[in-house]
DNA sequence: TTCATATATATGATTATTCATATATTTATT
DNA sequence: AATAAATATATGAATAATCATATATATGAA
């Protein structure tokens, strides 16, 4: 992974506003996402394919369920960046984090 | 400005040496640039325009030459994002960088 | 247990759209 | 005229969205 990698993995909205959210939440699972971006489920599904696939997440899957987490290895840097996005007036998910509570949504 | 835009200015490559040459060296001309990223001219000066509309950078005619550095009145998030990406070891500019004077390239 | 069904997620395939680059031209400064 | 920079246009490439479908797990009835 390097810094162009990140920014670009970071340069979608549904992808900035999935990693807000699980940066904030800890671990959030498929259903979470859909329902808290209000999007489709393939749509979701195809960006976090992509995160995963650039080592800024990981997945786990239990029972039904799929969750996703930051990637315990992710570099400083790498945290710094996504911290400093989280700390905008303006960032990604503002409007959308308050209703979320983790895997509580749907699941 | 916000964070997702600040991602989709710095996730291309051209730009992202761009601003880590700029962030480095304080300000820089196009023709520095142009040399720096050994690119074409038009190529270094139309990302270097998305930059500015972007309010990522500003520029500055001195005579023949207009210089480019950061936007002075960059938010704190934004600042921290790039300089973050500086840290990394595997950053945009640590191939080209060695060879950069401000603004004693080709002018 | 077996069968049917529902739910969660992923993936192919297609289409649409956005983005980057190259070439040529133009403007501005000295 | 010569150098520096910007812009216009066309083209190709990468990216994203959508629909349909596939897979995996879970649940419940017979």
């Amino acid at each position: 992974m390097d810094v162009l990698q990140l920014h670009k993995a970071l340069a979608d909205d549904t992808r900035l506003r999935c990693v807000q959210l699980i940066a904030e939440q800890g671990e959030l699972c498929v259903c979470d996402l859909t329902q808290a971006l209000n999007t489709s489920q393939p749509k979701i599904s195809r960006h976090l394919a992509l995160l995963r696939e650039a080592n800024l997440l990981i997945d786990r899957r239990q029972g039904q369920w799929v969750f996703y987490q930051l990637h315990p290895a992710l570099p400083d840097w790498a945290q710094a960046i996504i911290q400093a996005g989280l700390q905008s007036p303006k960032n990604a998910i503002s409007a959308d984090n308050k209703c979320i509570q983790p895997s509580t949504i749907c699941c």
